[in-house]
DNA sequence: ATTCAGAACGTTAACGTTATCGTTCTATCT
DNA sequence: AGATAGAACGATAACGTTAACGTTCTGAAT
């Protein structure tokens, strides 16, 4: 118990004694057993962490957030992929619970929200991004992507774009449906309609597959608007295909700001969204949630308009 | 006992207490305890994996592939990022110790030899990429950089450069210098010599510099080849900023084939490295490493050249 | 009827840590 | 001198799992 508490820094013996211990341990090469404190204490010093796909470059640049937070409380991350498949977001869900993961955090959730809730619960704590779910079920960080899509929208009607099409990206995100409403209250505020909706992948590829389409169903848009900057760089292939000029022919804005979206040419306008400070802030919440059973529900982050050269 | 080996297939109860056990085991919701398993076993069925820089797209292509492999074998990936640290990397390969990892892979240690192999000592197994190690020490999935700069540098000849300057990437990398030792034998076999080297870091940002510099002190080069895909990206602006065209007054080459390598305009020509299956290799690897102690000592890959625009 | 093999199932102990409670000792106060 | 508080330290038990070894029982061979 005396090297216990010695080890730990809870004091309780003399100096000498504390002495003698750290340099027993530290020639022994002493490292206390993970396993053992787990049994005893039922924490794992563990986050899990679920991003839909780690090759989008979006959540990378959140990971690296979440780590740096999560290694500055002594915290280890527990990452896996869900790989954009929902049966899959189930599991990994249940695997982290075996794992006894202290709490989890799940990057844009697909599940259905019964499904989501009800594989949620048994964890201790979770926070949600870019997901709302009521307190009781997890913490969340959002982003507002009404507020996003209505800048983007404004942003194009002022360049002087009036037909407008969307590359909508998957279905059942839902980032995706807030974006949608922002569009087109904001359009509806200018007297203006969608000039077609396409869902597709939140991939390059599949990006270009929707943009190819839209392009060939109502040829005459002047702008396109794009679920992410994935779905925008497939759409700028897919222009670049039909031959038609960005922005002069048709105007193009994504969003996330991944890093590549500045390296295009032309430099992709979008939507700025602070990725690092939400892995950062999402890990800080679901330590506060782990730590007190008075839960704080979470942060709203506002995209900022990035101007490049698509529009 | 029973109860144990039922539920972990071992046999040796009759099917009816079997069916019992298995039937109360999911009333109660039961999950086995990790750390009371890890206690006895000594083993966590966890790896490490470090890299350098989660933000390079590199990376998450191996960290795909590595994660497939592993869940495939019932092992979880303990991700970590050293952010291009080497003070880190070695704080992070002691971190991983105390998880008590069954093993760990080490992507792109920027360690010296000394140093990296007194860290990796404790560890039950080891598998480095893109560094070579003696077999005691770790297991190894190297591409053979020699054989793809040749290749690089073969393709700007067969197109008429002959004032080839190179972005060298971070001084302490070890691919860095084995593609360095590519190009110098095969400019020399070709009767030609390097004009101009620049080392940076392996970023965008870095790139950009580097090549701005080459430009200044080398203005009449006709060819750029570098480190890798970002490096080449960050060329990309700085010959933009120079209002030099690619690839008429100069040709550019990456490394890697990054999935933006392709989205580029001019598309990147690069030598492609199988990213992923680099990291269901190396977790094969360090899977028989952990099984057996006879142990194989890992293999090499050789980079393919994808001729896009920019040569 | 006895022996024996093997299946089925159980007991014990150990992994390393730490909460809880207990003991010893020293210093201070009346 | 005796009482008492608190510091310093230790003993015990418990967390859940499983290797190693025991026990009991059934059925077949002698």
């Amino acid at each position: 118990m005396t090297v216990s508490r010695v080890l730990n820094g809870r004091g309780g013996a003399s100096a000498e004694t504390s002495q003698r211990i750290l340099s027993a341990a530290s020639e022994l090469n002493y490292r206390p057993n993970p396993f053992a404190r787990g049994l005893r204490s039922d924490r794992s010093k563990t986050i899990g962490l679920l991003v839909p796909d780690i090759t989008n470059p979006f959540f990378p640049e959140v990971i690296r957030g979440a780590e740096d937070a999560a290694s500055a409380a002594g915290y280890n991350l527990l990452l896996s992929n869900v790989v954009e498949n929902s049966r899959r977001e189930e599991e990994l869900i249940e695997a982290l619970l075996r794992h006894r993961v202290d709490g989890i955090i799940v990057c844009s959730a697909r599940l259905p929200d019964a499904a989501l809730h009800k594989a949620l619960a048994p964890h201790r704590a979770v926070v949600l991004i870019n997901r709302e779910a009521p307190n009781e079920i997890a913490g969340t960080i959002v982003t507002d992507y009404e507020t996003g899509a209505s800048r983007a929208i404004d942003h194009l009607v002022e360049r002087g774009r009036r037909k407008i099409a969307i590359v909508a990206g998957p279905r059942s995100s839902f980032g995706g449906k807030s974006r949608l409403v922002g569009f087109r209250k904001t359009l509806t505020a200018h007297g203006l309609k969608a000039h077609g909706i396409v869902y597709c992948d939140p991939t390059a590829a599949g990006g270009q597959t929707a943009a190819a389409q839209l392009l060939a169903e109502t040829p005459d848009i002047d702008a396109l608007i794009c679920y992410n900057d994935l779905n925008a760089i497939g759409a700028m292939k897919a222009c670049r295909a039909a031959n038609i000029s960005i922005p002069e022919q048709i105007a193009l804005i994504g969003f996330d700001d991944i890093p590549t979206a500045e390296l295009l040419s032309p430099a992709l306008t979008t939507l700025r969204v602070q990725k690092r400070e939400m892995g950062e802030e999402a890990v800080r919440l679901l330590l506060s949630r782990i730590a007190t059973k008075n839960r704080q529900h979470g942060i709203v982050i506002v995209p900022e308009l990035i101007i490049r050269e698509t529009t």
